[in-house]
DNA sequence: ACGCCCACCTGGAGGC
DNA sequence: TGCCTCCAGGTGGGCG
């Protein structure tokens, strides 16, 4: 599920019911996430206000009064769902709910994680950029400065297919197997040209591309954010129409190509790309 | 240093 | 129905 889109759809939506809101009560029904939860998680939780919720990467940053920030990675399958009293009456906890927020207004938010590749830890603000999931992290790819220029720089020298390349994030962050797939769609590239071929021109339409793919996938799920609240208050899940991700053997949409979307493997991912438009 | 492979874990889909 | 295999949107450790 979720690459930069999605964890900036959550944090969107978590914004209206964390921030300003103290955290009453934490229930863990697992510890094992992929970092194990901190000792004394609950403790240390427990009784604090939100600050602000912000994202790195595909990092969610709670900021706790108190000069603590709660870090939240979402993995694979991880989810945040909203319920509010009636809501979680109603709703029973599913088997991978494994770290339950309540807040002094009587809301809950879940994190749900069947595979449990995601995390939640705590660091002292001052810490958090020495940290060691951030160290190294390349730069965020809605930020102004992230121009055709910087990501031509980082891909000087390297051998590595293009497509590996965006999902490595110490290139760029908040790109997965899914955007990475679309953007190198839109900007015409195929996803095995080596990264130092990606200069110049061609380096700036696949920024331009990136950041197309990325503002628009936010957008929709803003639009889920608006419309409608879902069954089971589920934040960040969204469909956007993908022009190749999944869609191996299906006709590429460009108008007029007539070939279909096929499937490659690149360092154990599925990649998506029409052989005759991305070159 | 770099690039590739694998493991981590559970569940859903499809084949037989 | 059941059992098997493959696949899944992320990350980091270990290898050559």
């Amino acid at each position: 599920m979720p690459e930069l889109p999605e964890v900036e759809t959550v944090r969107r939506g978590l914004v209206p019911r964390l921030v300003g809101r103290r955290i009453v009560r934490l229930l863990q029904h697992r510890r094992d996430l992929r970092v194990p939860l901190p000792a004394q998680f609950a403790k240390k939780v427990e009784g604090r206000t939100v600050r602000a919720i912000d994202r790195r990467a595909k990092y969610l940053l709670i900021r706790l009064e108190g000069g603590q920030t709660l870090i939240a990675h979402l993995g694979m399958s991880g989810r945040m769902t909203l319920h509010d009293a009636a809501s979680a009456a109603q709703h029973p906890f599913d088997r991978h709910d494994h770290v339950v927020f309540e807040t002094d207004e009587g809301w809950q938010v879940r994190f749900n994680d069947a595979r449990r590749f995601g995390l939640m830890l705590l660091a002292a603000d001052d810490a958090i950029a020495k940290h060691k999931l951030f160290k190294g992290l390349g730069p965020e790819p809605l930020d102004e400065a992230f121009d055709g220029a910087a990501l031509a720089g980082r891909l000087k020298g390297r051998r590595t297919p293009i497509k590996a390349a965006l999902l490595d994030q110490k290139t760029l962050v908040g790109v997965g197997n899914i955007y990475a797939c679309e953007a190198l769609f839109l900007a015409g590239i195929s996803p095995r040209r080596s990264s130092h071929t990606v200069q110049g021109e061609r380096a700036d339409r696949l920024v331009a591309a990136i950041k197309k793919v990325l503002l628009r996938s936010i957008e929709d799920g803003g639009s889920t954010l608006r419309d409608h609240v879902q069954p089971g208050g589920e934040l960040g899940y969204f469909q956007t129409r993908f022009n190749v991700y999944d869609r191996a053997g299906i006709a590429c949409p460009t108008r007029g190509c007539g070939r279909s979307v096929r499937r490659l493997v690149q360092s154990g991912r599925s990649t998506f790309y029409c052989a005759h438009c991305q070159r």
